[in-house]
DNA sequence: CATCGTTATGTAAATACTGACATATGAAGT
DNA sequence: ACTTCATATGTCAGTATTTACATAACGATG
């Protein structure tokens, strides 16, 4: 219906602002590295986002002064807004509207170049490998730092969950790209 | 650049043309079907898609009365969209931008009602379950019709190819969700 | 002193996608 | 007779997302 901190991209910055309050910078960063991994944004959707919460009363911002760098807009949530990340977080999820180019170009792959068909998915592979490589290195520090995921707080082990999926994800991506191209390659 | 058949919707339209001449209902059904598993596309975005791909010289179609139903157009892929399937196909697959609102909810999920969350986790479970078993079935029925995946053409390759993706796929989501779960409950 | 990178915030245009609206034929069931 | 279902094709409004444009302060590098 167009009630603010609708949309999912809403409530994964009301997330976020649950935790800590953050300038509209400061939720970009997060976008990319941990929070990209399973919800991509950029600034340009980031920016009129929060100004959608605000006019909702989801968050309110004061400006905050800096020097040596320009100043910063501190978002802070709202009664109102954890109200209502706390109700969406336990409603069903809907399932991704699955649109994976990768298994679609497996699927036409009979109209390709079988080497070149092959080279490409060794190539994807090598990419979720890599990204494989480092949740599994965020893995090892976690359990490091923060001792058996049996004792892990709610916090913690949401963090956890998330990258534990990231995981799976990328190993079950990465061995399937490599058994196309093997079969690909013909052996 | 705004060409025709640049969007990844109007490459697996042409990859569907590629095999077989068809209606904008025919593709719609099949995105429906088996390559709604990888790319899901309504019939409200198909039949502007496929009037784009005509303008641009990628398909052309004729209309075909039919007595008992309406009358179909049936579009028929063009030498030039064939070649640009072709050229498409083997072209590096772009890591799909990432959104998965269930890990979202995992990565938030110390903010909601432990119970709940469980069950929610639990009943997404659940769904991933019911799927696996639909894309095993279809595995069964392939391997017990065309015999051995190495002894497979290119067509049906391709084919299968996509399918082993949503088994590994489903089936990693599936466990995925019956952990967090488990944890979530406290065991 | 020029340029580059980081912090910081925004807008605009174009594309992609969803969900609802709209229409029409004929078969099959109630 | 009435309704529902499958076939068949489209449009429209709204939302979501991407890419590019736009500005500005400051520190570091050359």
């Amino acid at each position: 219906m167009g009630r603010a901190g609708d949309s999912v991209l809403g409530f994964a910055i009301l997330g976020l602002l649950a935790e800590a309050s953050l300038s509209g910078y400061d939720v970009k960063l997060r976008m990319a590295e941990p929070v990209g991994f399973f919800w991509r944004a950029s600034h340009s959707q980031i920016y009129p986002e929060l100004a959608k919460l605000e006019a909702g009363g989801m968050v309110v911002h004061k400006a905050v002064p800096q020097s040596g760098k320009p100043d910063k807009k501190v978002y802070e949530i709202t009664a109102d807004g954890l109200l209502a990340v706390r109700e969406w977080v336990s409603l069903p999820a809907r399932l991704g509207p699955t649109r994976d180019e990768a298994t679609l170009k497996a699927y036409l792959s009979w109209l390709g170049e079988r080497g070149e068909m092959a080279e490409m998915f060794r190539e994807l592979g090598r990419k979720h490998e890599g990204q494989l490589e480092k949740y599994e290195e965020t893995e090892r520090w976690m359990l490091r730092e923060w001792g058996e995921p049996e004792e892990f707080g709610a916090r913690r082990f949401a963090n956890y969950a998330a990258l534990r999926r990231g995981i799976g994800f990328e190993r079950e991506y990465a061995e399937w790209c490599r058994w196309v191209a093997e079969k690909l390659e013909g052996r």
